[in-house]
DNA sequence: TTGACATATTCCTATATGGGAATATAGTGG
DNA sequence: CCACTATATTCCCATATAGGAATATGTCAA
């Protein structure tokens, strides 16, 4: 099997650092043109149409007609399960000195353990 | 050019639901040999080798030898990009009234601006 | 050394891009 | 209908998988 498509969830969408410069333009919840998304992330017109495809398809963003425009609005909730799965690692960084602090225990657990293989 | 490499950055390694998956069960930052792993996820032991090899690249996981086994140990503060990237899109979903109001009051806005445009 | 165990690597293949260029589609105003 | 603007789509191609199977590498134990 070949890579799963990015259209299959959000982890996959958001993977393209170009979709989530276009998601970050969007991120103030204005709906937006596609040409404004074009001249505020400088990609070529063609590109920010086939990301925008694929955000759509994740339903990170919505799209409404408004003549020959289409707007897009960003769909933020569609982005919590990145948010919820990243943080359930939240105290890798929160209690940075609480995780030293195990680090440091763990060796000393290692340490223990290695010499009483050496003795055993 | 095709799509980034996984080992690029943290957003394409965790893109695959099965590193995701690996990256749970080292939640708990206990070291593991890659057979406790493949018992726990139920992967063949060449996928969990090479998952957890991009796991490694991108610096997600270290690993320490230990005998003929190789110890895995979660490094959870590099996944912080991902948590803050997705923080920054927080209020869509932490003050979802507040969101519910905007929406109605920007189509009440979008009503008027129709009506000034058919008026005008 | 030999056998068993733990992991990594190699091969192969179907598949999904992402970018660039060119083009199609569609709505607007005259 | 025509020129113009706004977007989407299509083509083509180099590239990077992810999985399965088979195999290589490395280590321990007797």
């Amino acid at each position: 099997m070949a890579r799963a498509a990015t259209t299959l969830d959000v982890f996959n969408a958001v993977a393209e650092p170009r979709r989530r410069e276009i998601l970050d333009v969007l991120r103030d919840g204005r709906e937006r043109a596609v040409n404004e998304v074009v001249d505020a992330v400088g990609m070529p017109q063609p590109s920010v149409s086939k990301h925008l495809s694929v955000l759509l398809k994740v339903g990170v963003v919505s799209v409404t007609r408004n003549g020959q425009m289409r707007l897009y609005r960003l769909n933020g909730n569609n982005l919590k399960p990145v948010h919820d799965w990243a943080k359930t690692f939240e105290r890798y960084w929160t209690h940075q000195l609480d995780r030293i602090k195990e680090r440091a225990e763990q060796k000393m657990l290692h340490r223990r353990q290695e010499n009483n293989n050496e003795e055993g």
